[in-house]
DNA sequence: TATTACGTTAACGTCAACGTCAATTATTCT
DNA sequence: AGAATAATTGACGTTGACGTTAACGTAATA
């Protein structure tokens, strides 16, 4: 492990690795494409605590089945950066399909919640009958 | 459009396909990896409610990030078919399993709702100082 | 009857998101 | 200093989920 002069809150690829459970393979890749940019010492990346929050982010994206692209697109609202009023609004719109897409994935998931209590409940209404037979 | 005899409820693919904008090359591919089995006339797929409902499951899965091995999964809860008490069990804990899933996945969905609630309010923030400045 | 329109299988192609070497270069530990 | 550990950059491989093209059969329609 890299020792890093650890000014309070910087991290090595293994340690962040090893927090996230990605392999250092997947932050590379992140990196090429975009989505992270560590500072370097030397040849050797070093992590921010900026980097850290925004690959919390890139997980939480993957979880909820976004692409890396979608990740971004949601990463980059929280850096409203240089922005002039046609910027902002088409921001706006981006937040409110987002927005959208996810209330149509709170549906689903309630609908399959529902779902997946239906089945429980008919396995243990056939356990009980199982039981009943074999008694 | 492939005439059907329609005894009620059966769907050429190309009625499936467009129902649920798949294309057929889809429809196919989920046939060859077992996740829809429609019966045949002569050469020619013919799908059934029951398949109809099956790919609805199916596209629902994907729109919340499911895998098609997941959504076999889970289709798999609905027909608890030749079921012995070992296997309701099983079905039982993968049941749970999902569960769990989507309950993270709820806790994320409101996580980011609030992330974005708090990124249309910088932007709105943004743009009525942008319009003090040019005013 | 000939032209569409739709259906089929088979096989190769593609794209995202990494995995898996290999060869090389620091760093850390003893 | 020397061994062990960790990091780096290529570069090719893999997997999931289809797209695409070819080559062909069948069925409705003008």
């Amino acid at each position: 492990m890299t020792k890093i002069v650890t000014h309070s809150s910087e991290y090595s690829i293994s340690d962040l690795c090893k927090e996230f459970e990605v392999t250092p393979r997947t932050a590379r890749y992140y990196e090429d494409i975009g989505l992270l940019s560590p500072s370097r010492r030397g040849q050797t990346r070093v992590y921010s605590a900026a980097d850290r929050t925004r690959l919390r982010l890139i997980l939480r994206g993957k979880r909820l089945g976004l692409s890396l692209e979608d990740s971004r697109q949601i990463i980059d609202m929280y850096e409203p950066g240089k922005s002039n009023t046609e910027q902002l609004n088409s921001l706006i719109e981006a937040i409110n399909q987002q927005r959208e897409k996810l209330h149509q994935k709170l549906d689903d998931i309630k609908n399959l919640l529902e779902d997946l209590k239906k089945a429980e409940t008919d396995c243990f209404q056939s356990l009980t009958n199982i039981s009943r037979n074999t008694s």
